[in-house]
DNA sequence: TACTCGCACTAGAGCGCGCTAGTAGAGCGC
DNA sequence: GCGCTCTACTAGCGCGCTCTAGTGCGAGTA
């Protein structure tokens, strides 16, 4: 910087001035600064800026490799926070490397906010997070902890898959939990209250599962296991997302279980797998580019008013029919 | 940092010492350091440890948002970059964030090496990063710029999956390429040497296409427009990579073609979604933690050593034989 | 003429650390 | 007693920037 200053003949200040588009420089200087920066190959070190302005104006973004969901979401994070002048850092939680091991990265490079993608932390360690830094977490509600939520109206999705299938005919549906998952203990619960709706309390039945395809496809192999011997299959599963649900379609397909002629199968979120099974997965979808937009605006909003309660954004949720849910077989109905 | 001196009854100094592991410090005293640093809250600010130290130990990871792939070679990078010391950023590239962008925010942040997993930077725009950074390139291969190298032996993926198709009875084997993408023109050439060697020259067809599903839906439909104007469809396909693959495999499924009875597909990656298909998807593995390690390690020895030339790895392929493939039709052989 | 004002620009403190050069004191051999 | 070494600790500079409080100057105003 000060080399700039000097070759562009003028102080270190001004350089920064321009470098921060200031008023304060004629439109000369500035050409001239800009120029000779480039020349010597000058750019501005974040670290230090960062340091000496006291903030970071950075978001912290901590999400789960292999959820596709969560990609979906990042991709509708970065534009938002560019718009509002914020830097955004991705931190993964992965095997081998946990959520607060992410965490614990972003605050170390001081990020002001952060937005947490479907954590499955626990409520006190939330609210703690919640107190250090402007925290907001997406897809997982957790009403004790200080902190914005962003999900979509998960009872409303599954109560439209439910009716969905059940106009279809199934009266055995079963559903695949996504344990301490985010959004599943919501959809645990709409998933029982739809069942007693339409008079199928006595059908109802909750696997205990994961928001992973391995989930999926060992709840499949233990359905077959249990058709095997003589039980039985239901003829709709409600997983707890898509990738379960997809495990599911695996396990079931290669067991000879034909989708969705002899089984339906609805998945959630609408992820980018969705689309690609070959018969389309139907799903409920979540509309991953507003949820990343209320995140972003939640935590610059509260960053710069910090007297702002923490809020909370249900977004809308819709049915996407596909092709892995079919009419009940008439022998189930 | 001073109010945990202060606290502790010692000087800034000690903290420091206690914070870095160094010795210098009683074990006495560094527990009450940490004690009451615990206490008051306090945590190293990375941006002022980095200004005051100079080196950031940081190591930036440009990938793409929906490459199934790069998040598990995420997953690799991770862990080997903890072990040797060092911290990692990532920083997407997505639809309206191009590459560029993402590997500028990189180097404002000061990292000190660049890992790109498949880049599709041009060969003057990676030397120059290289020539500012260490720099490794996974998956692209771009002789003329001064950066590592780590990828597959692409040719020998392609020789296997060929080799495997041929054995199979395929004749008329179509091969979708990806465009600039990483490894594409490995594989191109492969697919081309393959089909000579077989003798099959006359029946090579090698399809523009990109690394996405879209590109392999488009193609899909290409070959079926293509049937229903008589013209004979290929009875294999082997696509750049495994999202091209599901994108083919939609398309055809959907317009009545059945796999692999009708029309084998091999994909390339065997990433996370190569098992998600319900009959799995015969694809070409690459150890995607290997490579991870490799990135990581030549990154690593030479900021250690930079006097060291840029090196390359090339990893084993092998040939994971799923459900796509399978006998070519009889009338086809 | 004396003044105020706005513009272009600058001096220099300070952000939170790491690190070098140093001190103080204990222990040791001669 | 002296010098020596070793351990535990400290003073204070400097990393590259931002920002506050200025300075100097020409134009406009009373």
């Amino acid at each position: 910087m000060a080399d700039v200053a000097e070759k562009a003949g003028v102080s270190r200040a001004l350089v920064s001035i321009v470098f921060r588009n200031q008023p304060g420089a004629s439109e000369e200087t500035r050409q001239r600064v800009l120029r000779v920066a480039d020349e010597i190959g000058y750019r501005p070190d974040n670290a230090a800026r960062l340091l000496a302005r006291g903030r970071s104006r950075t978001i912290g973004v901590m999400f789960t490799v292999h959820q596709t969901f969560h990609t979906d979401l990042i991709e509708g994070i970065y534009p938002e926070a560019e718009r509002l002048g914020y830097d955004v850092l991705l931190s993964a939680a992965a095997e081998g490397r946990s959520e607060a091991k992410a965490v614990e990265a972003l605050l170390a490079h001081r990020c002001e906010a952060l937005i947490l993608l479907g954590s499955d932390a626990e409520a006190a360690y939330l609210d703690e997070l919640g107190r250090r830094a402007v925290t907001v977490s997406v897809s997982r509600r957790v009403p004790q902890a200080r902190v914005d939520f962003v999900h979509s109206a998960e009872g409303k999705g599954v109560r439209l898959a439910m009716d969905h299938l059940v106009e279809l005919g199934h009266r055995r549906i079963v559903h695949i939990d996504g344990g301490r998952g985010p959004g599943s203990a919501e959809r645990r619960r709409a998933y029982r209250a739809a069942m007693r709706r339409h008079g199928l309390e006595s059908e109802a039945r909750v696997i205990p599962g994961e928001h992973t395809e391995e989930s999926g496809i060992e709840t499949g192999r233990l359905l077959l296991a249990e058709r095997d011997q003589g039980l039985p299959l239901p003829t709709a599963v409600l997983a707890g997302n898509d990738r379960c649900a997809m495990g599911v379609l695996m396990a079931m397909t290669r067991g000879g279980v034909e989708v969705p002629r002899d089984l339906s199968v609805v998945g959630y979120d609408d992820s980018h797998l969705s689309h690609l099974m070959p018969i389309g997965l139907t799903t409920v979808r979540q509309d991953a580019r507003l949820m990343a937009e209320y995140a972003v605006r939640f935590a610059v909003e509260r960053l710069e008013k910090p007297e702002l309660e923490p809020r909370e954004a249900v977004l809308d949720s819709k049915l996407v029919v596909r092709g892995t849910s079919g009419p009940a077989p008439e022998a189930a109905r």
